[in-house]
RNA sequence: GGUGAUAUAGCUCAGCUGGUUAGAGCGACGCACUCAUAAUGCGUAGGGCGGUAGUUCAAGUCUACCUAUCACCA
């Protein structure tokens, strides 16, 4: 029985490129579990999309002196070509300024206010008077009240890190014009009034604490014991989602409170793509289905907390009667909220601004998308933080993934087919030393299945390289280069019994390195695709178009089961599977770090 | 300031509800092998688990305090 398995995926900011923290923290994770679970027959709905809106790419947009919009859409065609790329299977990477999303976002306020889950309060802000408009935190500077640091920021200091009231700040100016004179005014807001929502939110995580990360579970406690405050889901700004009441018009929805409903309103989005409207339902609405939201450690309360009292303050939402009783009435919270601390680089904290960053679009101009891959799944920060050193890319790539997997797979093929004639080598019977290694490689599946399951996905992908190593064992220990001199027949039955197991290994590593497993498996003589493709597809509403990165996996043949290789297959010539890395790009990669850095247009 | 996390071989990390001589991968050293991108295999040497004080027949594993780093909240 297919289980429908909801993969959300956190929604990057579209005011940079994406970088290796994006790849570690969610998107990666997110793609190894998705990929997973296809193979394993599931029904699977992976989405995600660009944030376009909030104060991140307001800044970026003032600072280049372009519109959002323009700095939002840049950024949303590179995150396409990004994760086209390096392979992260979203059904469905859309963003939120589509009219669907501003549709859903809208009706989630009005359900929530028809519910009575918000409330009005006036607000003490920062008035620009040279500019006419409330000035977001971050565009305000001034002098710490805690620490008095000269250039605190609206919502932080960076001196003592404090969080900051920015109307308390001493004297407050705006950054960009020093000119500007800046007054304390009042201006009425809508908040979500989350202690409503205490008692629901405590039974939800009590559900399900057995199965969630220790960190995940304590963190939500901790922030409900702290004491829910009611928080503004409306703000003064002219970037975003509008407001949809009659005189809140120079108001928008706020980034944090709409972002989030991108999950949902993403799967609706894709429902509607694909001609079946209601599909979205077998997920949202049934209490078979699994959510897991993969997300960094710094969104947690954003996911525990509001996104689940969002829902539960929506319940019922879009599920009119005439639609039949296939589905439940209440919507589904998240199963599972696998949360994944940071990867820092060569020791240091990411930084943007310091240009301190691996970023995508740069490294896969010059490594293999799986490289990449296997690398940042080997270094998952899924416990503590972690660290990305380019020392670790080439002792892992060079000492791992293409000595003892890359290699294995290429020493075999190899041999198979120069000594047997091209083909996957006919044999009498196998010794129990063959059988040994071939069951072990079919107890994987259970075993590394169960671990993926889990989201361990670091332990799944160390067991997998275990049993390589033990296949590489094995080969010596049989050694049919020897035995073709004076036993063929025992050469052939031990060459079948690693191609047995290599032809496992190929489907046990596809999630996590998949454009290697493809290559392997036409090697190994078959045809047809693992997984399906990822295509950028427009898609056109009533009056905006928008594009969108979409798995189509109609034609994917792959499936989590153990081999049933055939004695006689024609293999395809093989070809060394893994690029070498020189130690050299040690060097040359860390110099690029905390140097300016140019954007450069992103080749297929 | 409060809360939580982390600190284990040269490096990167495992060690669940306390229990035989603390594990893996990489690196080092030695041996073997030559099918393979000098890629593989076998073996050896390396730590007594941040510090202090406790609980216990028994503590990386529990408690308290301290130190360092990180995160969240004020």
């Amino acid at each position: 029985m297919p289980k429908p398995i909801h993969v959300s995926v956190a929604w990057p900011y579209a005011n940079g490129d994406l970088h290796v923290g994006h790849l570690a923290g969610a998107y990666l994770p997110a793609d190894i579990f998705a990929r997973y679970h296809r193979l394993k027959g599931n029904r699977v709905l992976m989405v995600s999309g660009s944030d376009s809106h909030g104060t991140p790419i307001s800044v970026e947009a003032d600072k280049r002196g372009i519109p959002a919009r323009q700095v939002f859409e840049h950024y949303h065609r590179r995150f396409l070509q990004t994760q086209q790329k390096i392979g992260i299977s979203y059904d469905l990477f859309t963003h939120t300024d589509t009219e669907n999303h501003h549709k859903v976002s809208q009706d989630f306020f009005l359900k929530l206010l028809e519910k009575g889950h918000l409330y009005k309060q006036r607000q003490k802000l920062l008035y620009s008077e040279l500019e006419k408009r409330f000035l977001p935190d971050r565009y305000v500077e001034g002098e710490c009240y805690i620490c008095h640091y000269q250039g605190a920021r609206g919502d932080q200091c960076d001196n003592c890190g404090n969080l900051l009231d920015a109307t308390l700040l001493i004297n407050p100016h705006n950054k960009g014009n020093p000119s500007d004179r800046l007054t304390i005014r009042e201006s009425e807001h809508y908040f979500l009034d989350l202690a409503q929502f205490e008692p629901q939110l405590l039974d939800y995580i009590s559900r399900h604490e057995h199965h969630w990360r220790p960190n995940v579970v304590r963190f939500s406690r901790n922030f409900i014991a702290d004491g829910l405050q009611g928080r503004p889901i409306t703000r003064d700004i002219d970037w975003g989602v509008n407001v949809p009441l009659e005189g809140w018009d120079d108001k928008k929805l706020y980034v944090w409170f709409e972002a989030v409903i991108g999950y949902f309103s993403a799967s609706v989005e894709w429902a509607k793509n694909t001609g079946q409207p209601d599909t979205w339902k077998d997920w949202w609405y049934n209490p078979d289905a699994e959510i897991y939201n993969f997300i960094g450690k710094d969104n947690i309360p954003f996911h525990t907390i509001i996104w689940p009292a969002e829902l539960i303050g929506v319940d019922g939402i879009y599920n009119n009667a005439a639609v039949g009783t296939r589905h439940a009435v209440s919507l589904q919270l998240p199963y599972d909220v696998p949360a994944n601390e940071f990867m820092n680089i060569e020791g240091d904290k990411f930084s943007k601004s310091r240009n301190w960053a691996i970023w995508l679009p740069d490294i896969l101009e010059r490594y293999q998308s799986d490289a990449v891959r296997y690398y940042v799944a080997a270094t998952f920060p899924e416990t503590a933080d972690s660290d990305f050193s380019w020392e670790g890319f080439l002792n892992r790539v060079n000492g791992e993934l293409l000595a003892a997997w890359g290699n294995l797979a290429n020493r075999m093929l190899s041999f198979a087919y120069k000594r047997f004639d091209g083909k996957v080598p006919v044999y009498d019977k196998l010794t129990p030393d063959d059988e040994a290694i071939i069951a072990q490689s079919e107890a994987a599946f259970g075993h590394i299945g169960g671990l993926i399951e889990a989201v361990r996905l670091r332990d799944a992908l160390q067991a997998a390289m275990a049993l390589a190593r033990d296949a590489n064992g094995f080969l010596d220990r049989r050694a049919p280069w020897k035995t073709i001199k004076d036993d063929p027949a025992d050469a052939a039955r031990s060459v079948y019994a690693v191609l047995r197991v290599i032809d496992n290994l190929k489907v046990l590593l596809a999630p996590f390195i998949p454009f290697t497993s493809q290559k392997l498996h036409q090697y190994l003589g078959y045809d047809g695709h693992l997984f399906g493709d990822l295509n950028i597809v427009e898609y056109a509403e009533a009056s905006r178009r928008h594009e969108a990165l979409v798995y189509d996996g109609r034609a994917a043949i792959g499936k989590w089961e153990k081999s049933a290789l055939q004695p006689g297959q024609a293999l395809r010539e093989p070809a060394p599977l893994i690029v070498k890395l020189e130690p050299e790009i040690v060097e040359r990669e860390r110099a690029f770090l905390g140097a300016p850095r140019e954007e450069h247009a992103i080749e297929a």
